[in-house]
DNA sequence: CTCGATTTTCAGATTTTACTGAAAACTACT
DNA sequence: AGTAGTTTTCAGTAAAATCTGAAAATCGAG
């Protein structure tokens, strides 16, 4: 992904290139960001990207056209591709008298949330609460004996499961398939504001006319 | 980390040495599960390794002490230290009479849990808003001209942001000073349970004597 | 079934990230 | 100021993750 640094005047009047030419940096940007992201969250940058495509320009895409876009290798859109649908948050698409396959994002913002955390729930959470139990079976307390070091083994081992079955529990119900709820509920929570040190939370202010 | 693993059979008669291996191992287990999760969230996994291992033991412990256990280098150990510091999981301890630093982890698990939401919506959110309000103004909306792909992409920020402004918010409160409340609405919403497949929710049932 | 188009796979190359170890910096004490 | 114990830094190295490209597999139409 490369950007176009020309330097599009805000004031000038608009023509229809440099509009285009403004779209595919924002997009790129929005590609870009959303990459940096997936690293942080542990999946590849180009698997981030390829849903950062998909989602903003919102088109069913195939397997070339996300190559060109991206610049990267065929092997590497394939899997990608493979992994945003196990995630759930693309899907195939065919035309009639293609062969090509598209995929398309999912495109409800709150679906996608969903599904990002019920992925990494599995890939996160449940391997570790797998592991608590496991564990807590190698150093057994045995009656009687006061082997104070292997109690506040256990001690340890049970909060940390609660606190995280806890925070399970209420992701579940945030992505489960009952989870659309949530996103009220979350609305009626978040009903006395706290704020980010650099005001964001509503720098825009819905002009966009989202639905 | 290495483990010992001689077959420590369940039934038979317990004696201190083994009591002493079954600890250390269930501690070494614990360690690895901890490090293999620091992975997944984009951390070292010495860092997370490092963490476990105070979390743990709950014993203030010095570098060399941490390097031997883990069998990492000095300088490892020493950033390692620095970033959980920053993180604000573990803190610094001194013994009088003793120039060496101690450290030892935040025991209470719910400021642990809070401390580290904190930090992952710094790094993971927080960027991403900042890049959303940039890229709006790199393809302003421009009155009367009907540049549909434009208003389009708009409203995709604008989505996108919603959510994730959301989930700030609802974060900060978990996550803020008075993140303590939220503990308590978290087991309130948390009523009806949902449950994992294999139902590990409670399967150690609080023998283990947690406050 | 055959053929050309398309997708998948995976060994090896590349890039990114983490780690080591020793030198430099720091610190508390004399 | 001198010194010994301790921590930090960071250039170089090692390990891990990611990506490429071409061969193999798959697919759908005829």
């Amino acid at each position: 992904m490369r950007y176009f640094g020309m330097p599009l005047s805000r004031s000038s009047i608009k023509n229809a290139a440099q509009a285009r030419a403004q779209l595919l940096e924002a997009q790129d940007r929005f590609i870009a960001s959303w990459g940096r992201m997936g690293s942080v969250w542990g999946i590849s940058r180009t698997m981030a990207e390829v849903h950062a495509l998909l989602y903003i320009t919102g088109a069913p895409m195939c397997t070339d056209e996300i190559m060109e876009r991206l610049g990267v290798s065929r092997g590497n859109v394939s899997m990608s591709v493979r992994s945003l649908l196990e995630w759930g948050v693309i899907e195939k698409v065919r035309h009639p008298g293609d062969r090509k396959e598209y995929f398309q994002a999912e495109q409800d913002v709150w679906s996608m949330l969903r599904a990002i955390a019920r992925e990494r729930i599995k890939r996160e959470v449940d391997p570790l609460l797998d592991a608590l139990d496991e564990i807590g079976e190698l150093a057994p307390e045995v009656e009687g004996q006061s082997q104070e070091e292997i109690r506040e083994l256990h001690k340890r081992l049970d909060e940390i499961r609660d606190g995280f079955g806890l925070i399970t529990t209420l992701a579940h119900k945030f992505a489960g398939p009952r989870g659309a709820g949530l996103q009220t509920a979350a609305k009626l929570l978040a009903k006395a504001p706290v704020g980010r040190k650099k005001t964001h939370a509503s720098k825009r202010s819905r002009k966009g006319g989202a639905s």
